[in-house]
Order: C-alpha cells, then sequence, then structure tokens
DNA sequence: GTTTATCGAGTTTTT
DNA sequence: CTCGATAAAC
C-alpha cells in the first residue's frame, strides 16, 4: 500500500524537529516504521543512532518485529526500540558508576515501593491504608516532575504535604542503602544526569542522533525532559500523538507537552494525518460526535472511505453473569453467520477484574481466548517468590526481597528473629543480608535462630556465585530444587490441583528466565541481574509467539487495547460508575473517560457492541445500574439499542429481558 | 517463638 | 479469589 501525500511528508521530512498528530488508525505506526526505514537507507543514518520510544512493551515489541520485517533483521540490528522505562534503565546501567550505584541493583514494582513505604511510616501514618497510597502517588508525582526531596520540603503548602516530603526524603535514602530503583527513577535520574553532566549528555546525544517518540501524549514532565535534553539543539526528531488518546494523565502525562513542543521548537513541523483506514464510517462518525464533547488543543477532521457499515448495538443483561454469558453467545452466534475466526474478536473492558467471568463463561464454553497485559501473572504469590529469591540472589540488599522469602519455606526464621535482625542491622546501618555475616549478632540472637540465619545467607550466596561462573541457568534451576518449592505449594495449596497450576506458572517464569539468558535472533542475551530488571518491567509478554497465531478471541483492558484494532470489538460494562468511573465521576475528570471510550470505539473495524447489566454485584449488595452517558452522546442513527429506549422503567425492563430470549432464538433460527 | 487456622474485607487504568 | 490480620496450637 502506498503512503497518502500526509504520511508521505511525514516521512520524508527528516531535516528538523516534527510533530506528527495522527488520529486513531491513521496509520502512524507505518509512518514510524517508513520513517525509520528511511533514515537508514536514504539519509546514512546507522542503525545504532536511531532510537524509537513507547509506552507498553507490547507496543515496542510489535514495532520492533515490524521493523526488522520491514528492512530486514540484519540492517534492524542495533536499533533502540524500547519503551521510555527501558531506555532509562540502559542509561542507568551505562551510567552507573557517576550515578552512584552498584552494578545488580535492583527494581522496585508499585508493590516492593508500597511495602518499603509501609515499613518506614509505621509511626507517622500510622498504617492508613488510603494515607499511603496517597503518600505514593504524590511521591510518584514529584518524581514525575523532576523533583527532588529538597525541593519537594520547599514547595509543600500544607501539614501534609511537609510530612510527606519528609518520608519521600527517607524513603529516598532508603532506597539508596537498599541499591534499589522504583519505575519512577527509570526516568528521574537518567534525566538529571543529562541535565547536570555535560560530558555524559554529548555521550549520549552522539549516541542517539534522530528520537521518534510514539504516543506523545502520554509524556510526563521528565519524560518530555528526557527526550528534550537528548535531542539536544540538533532537534532531530519526531513526535508522533493524538491528544484526544490522551489517557494515562493519572499517571502524569501531560498532552499539554504537544503544545509546550511548539514553543520549545519554534520551527517545528507540524503534520496531521486525519484519513482513518481502520473503522467503518458509522463507526468513525460515531467516534467523532463523542470526542466532540470534549475540548481540543488542535483540532482535527477525521474521515474515512470504507463502507458506512454496519449499526453499533447496545445489549442489556440482568446481571453481570449474564453480561459474559451474552457476550459469549453473540460472539458463537456472530461467528457461525459470518464465518469468522475467534481471533477476529476482542473483548475490552475498564478493570481487570471484570476479564473473570468472561473467562468462565469463555471457558465453560469452549472458546479459545487470550488474556494479554493482565498484570495477573506477576501479581501471583508463586511468582512473587521466585522473583524474591532471583532479586536477592542479584542484589542482597534488597532488603524488601530479604523479607519477603527469608522464611518461605519455613525456616524457623519468625517475626521476632526478623525484628531482632532488623534493629541490629539499623544500628549498623547495613543491609538486613549482611548484617547475617556480622560477628556480633551472636549476641542478639539465640543459636538457633543464628544457624537458620546462616544456612539461608549461605544458599544465596553460593547461587549467586554459582549464576556468576557462568552457568546462570543451572543456578536457577538448582534454587527451585533446593528450596523444595514444588513440595511447598503442594502443602500450602487448598488442593492438588491449585498446586500444578502454581507450579506450571514457575516453569513458564523459568522457560521465560532461560530464554532470555539465551537470547535469540532479536534480542541480545542477557545476565542474570538484567533478567531480573526486565521481568520487573513485565519485558517479555509477547515472547510467547507459539500460541500468538491461534485463533483466540482477545480479552484486555481498555488501557491495554490502545494502539491495536479488530474486525468486531465487545466494550463491556459501558454503565455510570464503570465507564466512566465513579473516581473519574467524583473527580470531575469525565473527559479522560470519554477519551478512554473514544479508544475502545476507534478500535474496532468493522462492527461494535456496547453491553450493560440492569444490576450488578458491588461487594455484597446488587446495585441498579444506568447506562453510561457516553452511549447517549453517540449519534442515536447509527446506534441500536437491543430493546427500546435506553430509560425504562422497572415493568419494562422485565418485559424486555423476557423478549431477550425469544428474540435471541428467533436470531438462531435463521 | 513459630506455625497453622480462620475469618473478613476489598477490586481503575501501567511502567 | 486472595491478601492480611488475629487467635489458638505446636
Amino acid at each position: 500500500m502506498k503512503l497518502n501525500p500526509a504520511q508521505n511528508d511525514a516521512v520524508h521530512y527528516v531535516s528538523g524537529p516534527c510533530l506528527v498528530l495522527a488520529g486513531a488508525g491513521s496509520g502512524k505506526t507505518r509512518v514510524i516504521i517508513n520513517k525509520i526505514g528511511y533514515l537508514v537507507e536514504k539519509c546514512g543514518y546507522k542503525a545504532s543512532n536511531i532510537a524509537a520510544v513507547t509506552f507498553t512493551n507490547k507496543a515496542a515489541r510489535e514495532m520492533k518485529e515490524r521493523v526488522a520485517q520491514s528492512m530486514g533483521r540484519k540492517e534492524a540490528r542495533g536499533l533502540w526500540i524500547s519503551t521510555f522505562h527501558t531506555l532509562g534503565l540502559e542509561i542507568i546501567k551505562r551510567e552507573h558508576k557517576v550515578l552512584g550505584l552498584k552494578p545488580g541493583f535492583s527494581l522496585f514494582d508499585d508493590q516492593d515501593t508500597l511495602a518499603l513505604l509501609k515499613e518506614l511510616t509505621q509511626d507517622e501514618l500510622d498504617e492508613d491504608k488510603d494515607l499511603l497510597k496517597a503518600l505514593a502517588s504524590t511521591i510518584s508525582n514529584w518524581k514525575g516532575g523532576l523533583v527532588i526531596p529538597e525541593h519537594a520540603r520547599k514547595i509543600a503548602k500544607d501539614e501534609q504535604q511537609h510530612l510527606f516530603a519528609m518520608l519521600y526524603q527517607r524513603y529516598a535514602q532508603h532506597m539508596k542503602a537498599y541499591n534499589a530503583l522504583d519505575f519512577d527513577d527509570l526516568i528521574l535520574m537518567p534525566t538529571l544526569l543529562l541535565r547536570h553532566h555535560e560530558e555524559v549528555r554529548t555521550r549520549w546525544q552522539t549516541k542517539i542522533q534522530y528520537l521518534l517518540v510514539d504516543e506523545y501524549q502520554d509524556t510526563n514532565t521528565s519524560q518530555y525532559e528526557m527526550v528534550k535534553l537528548l535531542v539536544g539543539d540538533r532537534a532531530r526528531f519526531t513526535v508522533v500523538g493524538d491528544d484526544d488518546q490522551s489517557i494515562y494523565s493519572w499517571r502524569g502525562a501531560k498532552p499539554q507537552n504537544l503544545v509546550l513542543l511548539g514553543k520549545d521548537f519554534p520551527q517545528l513541523k507540524l503534520i496531521k494525518l486525519e484519513q482513518n483506514y481502520r473503522s467503518s464510517q458509522r463507526i468513525l462518525r460515531a467516534a467523532n460526535i463523542l470526542i466532540a464533547n470534549n475540548p481540543h488543543v488542535y483540532d482535527k477532521a477525521l474521515f474515512s472511505e470504507l463502507a458506512y457499515g454496519e449499526p453499533l448495538r447496545v445489549l442489556f443483561a440482568a446481571n453481570e453473569e449474564q453480561e459474559a454469558e451474552r457476550v459469549v453467545a453473540e460472539i458463537v452466534r456472530h461467528k457461525f453467520v459470518g464465518r469468522t475466526q475467534f481471533g477476529d474478536y476482542a473483548i475490552l473492558y475498564r478493570g481487570n477484574h471484570q476479564s473473570r467471568l468472561l473467562e468462565r463463561a469463555l471457558m465453560t464454553n469452549r472458546i479459545p481466548y487470550k488474556l494479554s497485559g493482565g498484570t495477573s501473572f506477576f501479581a501471583r504469590a508463586e511468582i512473587k517468590d521466585i522473583m524474591g529469591y532471583l532479586k536477592l540472589v542479584v542484589n542482597p540488599d534488597d532488603d524488601n526481597a530479604f523479607l519477603r522469602i527469608v522464611n518461605l519455606p519455613k525456616r524457623g526464621i519468625g517475626p521476632s528473629t526478623l525484628e531482632r535482625l532488623g534493629n541490629f542491622a539499623n544500628e549498623k546501618h547495613i543491609s538486613m543480608f549482611a548484617a547475617i555475616f556480622e560477628p556480633e549478632l551472636n549476641h542478639h540472637l539465640p543459636p538457633a535462630a543464628m544457624s537458620s540465619l546462616y544456612q539461608f545467607g549461605r544458599f544465596i550466596v553460593e547461587t549467586g556465585d554459582h549464576a556468576e561462573r557462568g552457568e546462570p541457568v543451572e543456578a536457577v534451576k538448582h534454587l527451585i530444587r533446593k528450596i523444595n518449592y514444588e513440595d511447598y505449594l503442594y502443602e500450602t495449596s487448598t488442593s492438588a490441583k491449585a498446586a500444578e497450576m502454581r507450579m506450571k506458572n514457575i516453569s513458564e517464569l523459568y522457560r521465560w528466565v532461560t530464554e532470555m539468558l539465551a537470547g535469540d535472533e532479536l534480542d541480545e542475551p542477557m545476565t542474570l541481574p538484567e533478567v531480573v530488571t526486565r521481568l520487573t518491567l513485565r519485558d517479555m509478554m509477547e515472547r510467547n509467539s507459539e500460541d500468538e497465531g491461534g485463533d483466540q478471541v482477545q480479552l484486555m483492558t481498555l488501557h491495554a487495547s490502545k494502539g491495536l484494532e479488530f474486525p468486531f470489538v465487545f466494550m463491556v460494562g459501558v454503565e455510570e460508575r464503570i465507564l466512566p468511573h465513579q473516581t473519574s465521576i467524583d473527580e470531575d475528570n469525565v473527559d479522560e473517560e470519554r477519551r478512554l471510550a473514544y479508544v475502545g470505539i476507534t478500535r474496532a473495524q468493522r462492527e461494535l457492541w456496547f453491553t450493560l447489566c440492569r444490576e450488578r454485584r458491588q461487594f455484597g449488595e446488587t446495585m441498579r445500574c444506568e447506562p453510561s452517558r457516553f452511549l447517549l452522546e453517540l449519534p442515536q442513527d447509527d446506534v441500536v439499542w437491543e430493546n427500546r429506549k435506553p430509560q425504562q422503567t422497572e415493568q419494562e425492563r422485565m418485559q424486555t429481558g423476557r423478549a431477550n430470549i425469544s428474540s435471541l432464538r428467533d436470531m438462531f433460527k435463521k
């Protein structure tokens, strides 16, 4: 397929800063991929001097794959295609000496961070969970805004802010002592480093001579600053974005960065991609009308030359179980009538928990499905356990990992032993793991505890040595064996079946670790420390290419669906309180939810369904549901409500329920 | 001091 | 369903 004029401009404009405003489905990924090829083949850039940055690992992986396909694997070698966080990690790794970090630092995920904060703030916050979360997000916001602890203390406005700033400082000190970084540090540290060290800055500006940024509207302050520092005065870059698809403001994303870009780079070339190649005109019209309710930074007029297409449908269900069943029944029916494949369908939802019922319905109907993006795998206890071991092996100063696994499986090291060990370590200003090997420790602990601890410590050290001697795969295998993890699972699980499932998860993790250690044609082999950090960044999801080709219904959150497209899309739970979500209503941030709905709608190529319930169980109580305001904002000519109008009385609803069943039967008769 | 049992409560979105 | 806290048994 040829590029249209606007796409063509976007690919060939390489002499200065370039902003591509790309509406949904306007072929922005194609532009980026073609542009990378153009830079290498026609402009004389070396692959290793070009970086392309995305926000999700999935997108990065897909882009890598497509670039490799379009320009050849050999030519694509050396390109820096990754997420912002992975690029930051790379910079930190190569500059760790300047940053005062020991190699083999730990990466804390947000659960680790929360656990540490809880530990550090027991006196001040009194274990108040809401306060704890507020603190965590305040710190994250500060970091995303390039605010260091000293600065936070100065700008704190009220009592609570002052307290938080103090705790932020304490947190930062502890992270340093643990030789640990959190996700925000992966952006913050490289950015501050680039800002303050001219030598480092020059080094990276030489290394990265052309920068491309996808989903630019999702950048936060520190990410934008990182972009500016990397491109320098030469300003050779292309950013691609769409303010209508900004759905990460809760994470500090600043769509205003689109405007700032024009101010910071007055010579900025602006190119709009307005032709949509994805969706039917009907779907696009509905999306455009919906999003017209939002304020806009730049005006866009997205159009499609595809067929007008089928109307959008709204399906009702009595409760959430029925909703799942209806979606599944509709997929089965539609697939039969249209001779389509399961892989043509996607089910999108607002919150991860909504997937459970859908999974169950799909499973009982023996429909293959793929749940993607879900954090569930890494939230699983067994995965966190083994990851805890690996983290500790890589970085023994990681007290968090230490606490998680020191007594798992049970080694007779209980709370009081750990409390004393912790106090001792604190006095000496060393990590708990290091404290085990201090001779004076036996003044504080009984011999039994001493010997358990010592044995454990030796084991971790030996595993680390084993891995460093060049046999990391063997070391990991030996580790899992040695701790009798399988036995532990069978003892603690409620059923043998559950234990088996957990063990399967462990095998999966083991497989990933070994694959990453070995590398493949797209990725270099990694060391164990690298593998552990990358796994914490969840940078491996798309690696299982074997079930990728399978014919499976796709399940994911609306957030995870951004950038993807499917012939047939179901958006479930399109109700007030869910989409828009209650918290967004409370915080008066419905615009972002509308963009989320916009993203969902624009994923659909041919047909689109919305489903909702009459009532829904929410923590025990059943609650009545109302159709989402977004459904009412759609052009009603293009929407077919399954039965009657959206607002109905109780009696009418009952009738509707019965009518549903008979109309369904009619459909099957045909 | 450590382990096991039981009950209760809580679910937005991601690196 | 699964994590966390609290209370009784080893």
